[in-house]
RNA sequence: GGAUGGAUUCCCGAGUGGCCAAAGGGGACAGACUGUAAAUCUGCUGCAGAUUGCUUCGGAGGUUCGAAUCCUCCUCCAUCCA
């Protein structure tokens, strides 16, 4: 199966400039190609990982990828799909969100040996001096032709500001700067750059007469429509520090049933006929994807051994049996007891399962609170320090929220 | 620069002097059902030492016994005009 056949199998390719020659790059390792990351936050989170996929997958295929820190393109802010204006960053915090980008994906990428490039577009943006900007590449923007782009289109009656308008061009330089220095011939990225991808195809055939190339992947939808990989608390990030391994394995294992095998086929990396023969399951049959997938992930974005760990740890949770040493736990220190002994909303509160003490309130009158197997009706509960720490004392809040208490 | 309309709790959105911690919906959270899924039903949704108190309706002042609501100034946004 070539590399393009496999990308299309897995559900992939959402939109293409020219189908044919794309085809013909990178089926031959001949594509120098890039994508491009804005440093939003300080982690890269799921939408980034789809990215990095395809890179690799592009990678493993002989094809040289540029993986671009959107170092400059940060300081304007893409509008895509944004109803309102992104607050503006500070120059240290995109320098500060750069470095981040750049750890986790020497992760996950080769860039030895000229295997792949990271190069940032602050390098050539920061310098631009306006006038000769304008000159070089303004005439070849048409405004009328940009305000009919489906990204702006959505902007028009929230109203959207020069800063971010310029946005599209900003990513079209890029490309032709790409191409310029490195011959980078294609660009990859989510379907919502689209309008902002053919910008960039569009400056390169008028300023030099030469073909490049572009390619979307399909946004990773779930089956109501919504971008996957966002909790109700933000992103699903990369970094374990932001998410942790558990909850990143949680995260997927609790995907809705019409989501799972687009996930796995899209995101991990088994082979398509193993896959395959996933679709006839159904039912709770489902639930073996969803830990496959859940496995697979954790294992591709954190390491074999987080993800045996989770695996490990949300068995002994959900399906009994199995070790408790793994679950996310909280540790307490001498100065969270009173007298030796701490209140049971104190203790959700310090677990961080309830915001507030009112919430936590609310959460044991309505009967979801269960200590070690026993529910909790008294407001009052209280526990000794030496109570906690004699054995293993787990609190569980709702169906799905489990913590390990420690003592120190 | 001018005219008009607007800013309400996580989001949308009602509320135009006391009955307002603020309708309704969405989301989130909890319960029932279940497969750690979906759908459905129920509860709940500012904070706290909790039959009470405190803070909240863009910001700062003011009127009033009492302000999300009235007045003044400011900031931001939209629409039309230049």
């Amino acid at each position: 199966m070539t590399i393009f056949d496999e990308l299309k199998a897995r559900g992939l390719i959402a939109q293409l400039t020219d189908e044919e020659e794309i085809k013909e790059l990178i089926n031959n390792g001949k594509a120098t190609f890039y994508i491009g990351f804005d440093p939003t936050a300080d982690s890269l989170h799921v939408g980034h990982f789809m990215a990095l996929c395809l890179m690799k997958r592009l990678q493993m295929a002989g094809n040289k990828p540029i993986a671009l820190l959107g170092g400059g393109t940060g300081m304007i802010g893409d509008p895509t799909g944004r109803s309102d204006m992104r607050s503006m960053m500070t120059e240290e915090t995109i320098q500060f969100n750069c470095d981040r980008f750049q750890e986790q994906m020497s992760k996950f990428i080769d860039f030895s040996e000229g295997k792949a490039m990271m190069v940032n577009n602050a390098d050539w943006l920061m310098n631009l001096n306006y006038i000769e900007l304008l000159r070089e590449i303004g005439p070849h923007f048409s405004v009328n032709r940009m305000l009919t782009a489906e990204c702006y289109k959505q902007r028009m009656e929230k109203g959207l500001s020069f800063l971010e308008f310029n946005y599209m061009i900003m990513q079209s330089y890029d490309f032709l700067e790409l191409y310029k220095r490195h011959g980078c011939n294609i660009q990859f990225g989510g379907d919502d750059q689209w309008s902002n991808m053919l910008g960039g195809t569009d400056l390169i055939r008028r300023k030099l007469g030469k073909d490049a190339y572009a390619m979307t992947i399909t946004l990773l939808l779930n089956s109501e429509g919504k971008k996957m990989g966002k909790t109700q608390s933000g992103a699903v990030w990369l970094d374990p520090n932001k998410t942790s391994p558990f909850d990143f394995y949680q995260y997927w294992r609790n995907v809705g049933d019409e989501d799972v095998l687009k996930c796995i086929r899209m995101l991990t990396f088994l082979p398509m006929e193993e896959i395959d023969k996933m679709n006839e399951w159904e039912g709770s049959q489902l639930n073996e994807a969803k830990d496959i997938l859940a496995f697979e992930l954790t294992t591709l974005v954190h390491s074999e051994e987080e993800a045996s760990k989770a695996r490990e740890a949300s068995k002994a949770l959900f399906a009994g049996g199995g070790s408790l040493e793994n679950i996310p736990k909280t540790e307490l220190n001498e100065s969270d007891f009173e007298d030796g002994m701490i209140d049971i909303v104190s203790l959700l509160v310090k677990a961080e399962m309830a915001g507030s003490r009112s919430e936590g309130r609310r959460a044991i009158e309505q009967g979801g609170v269960t200590v070690n197997g026993d529910k909790i009706t008294d407001l009052k509960t209280s526990y000794t320090k030496e109570l906690i720490a004699k054995e293993e004392f787990i609190i569980k809040k709702g169906k799905k929220n489990f913590k390990k208490i420690e003592v120190q």
